[in-house]
DNA sequence: CTAGGTGCAAAAGGTTTGCGGTTAA
DNA sequence: TTAACCGCAAACCTTTTGCACCTAG
C-alpha cells in the first residue's frame, strides 16, 4: 500500500544497461495495460502497437534483462509458456484451469519472509513459489448457467 | 507413516488402461530407484536397464498416462524438463540451485485442504502447488570448506 | 566513438504426434 | 480377435543464439 509506484525505467533502475526503446516499450506493456500476466508473444503483439519493428527475439531478451534487473517476475505455470508481471511484492498466484487467467494473491505477511513448513535444518531459503489452481468466480458463474 | 504402498500397478489402478510391460518400467523406476525425482529422459535411461527396447517417446507417453491415472506426479520447475515423482501425498518441493536436486517437503496437516491465503469469494480451489528455492544443507557445507 | 543492444533466421531443448506394426485382454 | 499401445521419426512450441548492423551514452 505505502509503496512508491514510479513504474518508470531509467538506466539505474536497469542497473547502469541502455535505457532502450524496446526495453521502454516492453516494460510499458507489462505496467501500462490489463496486467493480465501475458506471455512473450502476447507481449510482443502488444508491443508492436507501439513499435512495430520490435521483434520477439528482442521482447524475449528485453524481458529476460528485466527480470535479471528485478524490475519484472517471470511467472511459470507447468509447461506453458512463461508470463510475465510486474508485481515485486511478494505474492502468489492464481491459475483459473477454465479461462487460462492468473491473477495476483497478496500473501499474508506471516508467510512472506518464511516458510510455513518444516525444512531441513540447515537449508538455506532464498525464495517460496506458491500457484494455486482452480477456477475463478466468474467461470463458476458462467458453467452454472448453461 | 500409516499409509498402504502397494506401489504396484494393475489394470485396475491404471483405469481400465492396458497393462504394459513399458508402463510397469516406468512406474517401477520411479518407486524402485532413488527417488530423486528424475526428468523424462532420466527415467528413459533407467527404463532402458530393465526394458532395452523401450523408446523415449514411450516414456513420455507412459509418464503422461500414469500421471493422468493420477499414479504419478509431474513437477514443474521453472522452464526446466518436467520431473516426476511417485509420492501421491500432499507435498511441498525445495529444489537446491546449487546441485538441482529436489526433495519432498511434508506439509503440515493445516495447509493441506485448503489456502493459507485469501482468495477472492466465490472461488474454487482444486490445488497448491509450493515451490521452495535455496541451497541445501550438503551443498551449503560443501561450498564453506573452499 | 564504441560497447552493448537489436533484428533476423536458424538452432536448441523438451514434448507431442502420425502412422504402420504389435500386443494385452 | 481387435482396440489399445508401442517405436520411430518428424513436427511442434517456446526459448536461445550467432552474426551483421545500429544506437545510447
Amino acid at each position: 500500500m505505502g509503496e512508491t509506484p514510479k513504474h518508470t525505467l531509467s538506466s539505474e533502475s536497469l542497473g547502469g544497461l541502455r535505457l532502450t526503446k524496446q526495453r521502454q516499450v516492453v516494460y510499458e506493456v507489462l505496467v501500462d495495460e490489463k496486467r493480465d500476466h501475458p506471455t512473450a508473444s502476447e507481449v510482443f503483439e502488444r508491443a508492436k502497437d507501439k513499435m512495430p519493428s520490435i521483434s520477439l527475439a528482442t521482447v524475449y531478451n528485453c524481458l529476460e534483462t528485466l527480470t535479471q534487473v528485478g524490475a519484472i517476475k517471470q511467472v511459470n505455470l507447468d509447461r506453458e509458456a512463461s508470463r510475465y508481471c510486474p508485481n515485486l511484492n511478494p505474492h502468489a498466484h492464481f491459475y483459473c484451469t477454465e479461462c487460462d487467467g492468473v491473477v495476483d494473491i497478496q500473501l499474508a505477511p506471516e508467510h512472506c519472509a518464511e516458510s510455513p513448513w518444516a525444512l531441513p535444518a540447515g537449508t538455506q531459503l532464498k525464495e517460496i513459489d506458491v500457484t494455486m489452481k482452480g477456477v475463478c468466480p466468474d467461470c463458476q458463474a458462467n458453467s452454472k448457467q448453461n
